[in-house]
DNA sequence: CGACGCGTTGATATGGCTCAAGAGTGGTGG
DNA sequence: CCACCACTCTTGAGCCATATCAACGCGTCG
């Protein structure tokens, strides 16, 4: 049903590491379309994103897909539940990870600083997964998109003289399988959006936000504009 | 639009303590309808529900509401971030809880086991947050239903005789909340489980699961019943 | 050049929402 | 103990937002 097939599961051996000769190695890098980790996967490592983008998804029986986020720099993935990852997780372009061990985070033995630091991601992700909960169950489809696209612009947009400017790495399916909606669904109300000059879109994937007010009042579902 | 109505705020005080009199005061109860801490509160405790139900809910500006969670015996609640709460709590039934510092999350200080425990909660959060995802945002509301009262059964119901037992304490429009549905589409949905002979009702707030596999595939989306 | 994947747009279908009415159910006070 | 009231739940009718099905354009790659 959902385009984006399922992939052939291609992982750790697609894993290039940055630096092959460093023994304790905790850098590496991951190709777009490759994994990092499947659902089921023994959760062994943490991973902190230092460049690229990371897609994490969910997959049913039949292809319903659910995408559960997507994996900035400075995020962090690969959260265990009883030592196995929930998620599968893929890039979207080249990104680079540094590793974690599963200890750092449960045990805390090693390196404090850094343990704080990692479950300091985990309330945070949280809390992330708190505000997808309303867009998912409450909110329509204008206000899914203007939500999303408010919220990357606030982490990863460009100011662009007056306005606002956003890529968008991910496909048009992509951003409908975590917004809850279909392709054609989020094509049509980019397409409203840029008819009523709030966004204009550049090359598919580059979104210029016009009227970010404006936008930020959609996505609050402030209806008198 | 949503019939219940945000309560005003009664918080705190409300809250009987158990033992009065104990300096370390840590077990705690607090009344049906009782607000355990609000949306912004600083979140200055996490509780663990001993018994009784919880309700975690966020509120839109327009009243529109997400029931984030249904606190049960063992589950966690108040996970801070940015040292604060994101949602609001209230009892559905008169409810104990245990009580801890933020602290022992967080620093990991003195009680070592409990901090272990805590973040274990907090990781098992993560976990079924993801599971809650795909039902908001790809199920129907016959799976999503279906799905609800297969999770409650497994964790808290009793098995009565061939059959699953399973109390609802929360309202049709809390179910409808945590689901993404309004009340009257829940009310439709049970009608239509129990004209199919899956489940039967009793009083309302009882269902007795008369095909639990039956069920279980509609929860999973095996439409071929 | 042809094939394929992705995005857009159109036409139509439909699942769940809205609005409305009525039927339990429980609590309260006379 | 009953009458009343408030609230929740159920059911019906109609509608609307989004899904579905289909066609096509565009860019990319082999």
């Amino acid at each position: 049903m959902y385009v984006t097939a399922p992939l052939p599961a291609t992982r750790t051996q697609e894993i290039v590491p940055s630096k092959p000769n460093i023994t304790h190695q905790r850098t590496m890098t991951i190709k777009p379309g490759k994994h990092l980790f499947l659902e089921g996967d023994p959760a062994d490592r943490i991973y902190e994103v230092a460049s690229g983008v990371l897609r994490l998804t969910r997959i049913m029986e039949d292809g319903r897909r659910q995408v559960i986020a997507f994996g900035y720099p400075g995020d962090t993935v690969g959260f265990p539940s009883d030592g196995l990852y929930h998620t599968d997780c893929d890039a979207l372009m080249p990104t680079t990870l540094v590793a974690h061990r599963r200890k750092t985070l449960e045990s805390g033995e090693g390196d404090t600083a850094l343990h704080q630091r990692l479950l300091q991601a985990a309330l945070r992700e949280i809390s992330a997964m708190q505000d997808h909960f309303m867009m998912l169950g409450r909110k329509s489809s204008i206000e899914k998109l203007a939500s999303f696209l408010m919220a990357l612009t606030d982490r990863v947009g460009d100011r662009l003289g007056d306005f606002d400017q956003v890529k968008l790495p991910m496909t048009r399916a992509d951003i409908a399988d975590f917004l809850g909606l279909t392709t054609e669904t989020v094509s049509r109300t980019f397409t409203q959006l840029r008819k009523s000059q709030i966004i204009a879109i550049d090359h598919i994937n580059t979104v210029i936000i016009l009227k970010p007010l404006t936008l930020r009042c959609i996505a609050e579902g402030d209806d008198n504009i």
